[in-house]
DNA sequence: TCTGGGGTCCTAGGACCC
DNA sequence: TCTGGGGTCCTAGGACCC
């Protein structure tokens, strides 16, 4: 049943019309994710409010919201507000897992899925009309699909373009879809009000609401110019243009994420390197594990410390070479944290963060990092010198001799001097 | 009001090269 | 050696998103 592709009755020239008639990119965003993954598992939260998190908030159930509850917020004050609330620790293995099943079923009507967080994505749906029909059915069949074979509720948006898809999820929420209809766009963006806008935060939303525009009409009357100063170039002609209904950002299928990062907060903070030394080494472990996994390398590496205020601090520097190694993040991690605390008074760090960015896949160099792992104290002699060989192998098999050159000189280090002589 | 962990994108100054 | 202009890379920080 649910895998049944809707099709046209009748695939004449009016039906066809019509079809194309419309919109076809679509947000589709899971309902409060977190929270209505933990009342699928545990059937004695469904129609309670629920809080997700343990500090604050880090989502709530449509039950908690009604009281005010919202994230990020203390979960001290969301019991204030919603005493009866449930307060839940995250199964943050099994919101990934859901989540890369919803994103399949979201590929089942199109190649071109734009995943932009673990809830949400964009799909392009224009090459699949002529197959599945109609932009409203296929959203149709992907939420009672994800309902029936996930158990979530997904809500979606239609429209002509990914800003206008993107707030007509927001409204159809809960688990609901709203197509924006071709040439009544304005109707429905014009009166919301800026906060709406993808783009405008806190700040941003101040600066607006001093010149005295209030709503997306209000910011389309005014025009770019008046907003340049305020605003920098960029974002002053970027959201005009959204409010004029002109966004011509395409969906970017099988797009992957440019940076890997970790952070860990420290409650009231950490004074003493040595205890800092240890979270710094979890972190970079952390990274580097997730580089691995993804056979990816880094080439930037930037480290961020929080101090009471709150103040925070960032130090980067571009790495020797590209890099998933646990041990080079670390120590280049702890000499631009040292650098960083240069830049505070002794005041305790409240917050570590490091992130790797400069992303690339290479298959020399993956290999070059099968080496450093087949190098490691893990491993007797004998399997080292097995890897060691297969590598060499698994090397010259795919690239050639002269290719040891480049990954050695990429790689920055003595992996392939070794790998060099033993050849 | 700074309490979480994961990201993206933009700006601006300085270094460096031609 | 200085002067000028332009481009690009690197680094630090800020705003925003879920």
């Amino acid at each position: 049943m649910a895998n049944q592709s809707p099709l046209p009755a009748v695939l004449g020239s009016d039906t066809l019309v019509h079809v194309f008639d419309e919109p076809t990119i679509l947000h589709a965003d899971l309902d409060a994710f977190y929270a209505s993954v933990e009342q699928m598992l545990d059937p004695r939260l469904r129609g309670r409010p629920i809080l997700v998190g343990g500090g604050i908030v880090v989502a709530a159930s449509y039950e908690a919201r009604r009281f005010g509850v919202r994230a990020p917020m203390p979960v001290r004050d969301a019991l204030a507000l919603c005493p009866d609330a449930i307060v839940v620790d995250g199964h943050f293995d099994q919101y990934l897992e859901l989540s890369s099943r919803v994103m399949e079923i979201l590929e089942s009507v199109t190649p071109v899925v734009e995943q932009i967080s673990v809830d949400e994505a964009f799909l392009d749906v224009a090459g699949s009309v002529h197959l599945l029909g109609r932009p409203s059915e296929m959203a149709r069949v992907l939420r009672r699909r994800v309902r029936e074979e996930v158990g979530l509720p997904l809500s979606i948006g239609i429209a002509s373009t990914k800003f206008l898809a993107k707030i007509a999820s927001a409204r159809a929420k809960p688990d609901g879809l709203l197509v924006v209809p071709p040439g009544r766009e304005f109707e429905f963006l014009h009166p919301l009000p800026v906060e709406a806008m993808w783009g405008v935060g806190r700040v941003t939303s101040r600066k607006l609401r001093r010149l005295g525009i209030e709503t997306v009409a209000d910011l389309a009357a005014l025009g770019p110019d008046v907003l340049v100063p305020v605003l920098g170039p960029h974002a002053a002609h970027h959201l005009t243009s959204l409010a004029r209904n002109r966004d011509p950002r395409p969906v970017h299928g099988g797009r992957r994420a440019g940076s890997v990062g970790s952070q860990t907060a420290l409650g009231r903070g950490l004074t003493s390197v040595e205890e800092m030394r240890v979270v710094v080494l979890g972190i970079a472990d952390r990274v580097g594990r997730r580089l691995r996994a993804k056979g990816r390398m880094g080439s930037k590496l930037t480290l961020r410390a929080r101090f009471p205020g709150p103040r925070s601090v960032s130090r980067s520097c571009s790495l020797p070479g590209p890099t998933a190694s646990t041990a080079t993040l670390y120590e280049i991690g702890m000499s631009l944290l040292t650098r960083a605390l240069e830049a505070s008074d002794g005041e305790p760090v409240t917050l570590i963060g490091m992130s790797v960015s400069g992303l690339r896949t290479d298959q020399v160099l993956q290999l070059a990092l099968d080496v450093d792992d087949a190098v490691g104290p893990g491993n007797t002699k004998d399997q080292k010198r097995r890897l060691l060989d297969s590598s060499v192998d698994a090397i010259r098999e795919r690239f050639g001799r002269d290719l040891l050159k480049l990954g050695r000189s990429a790689r920055g280090d003595d992996s392939f001097r070794r790998l060099s002589e033993k050849s």
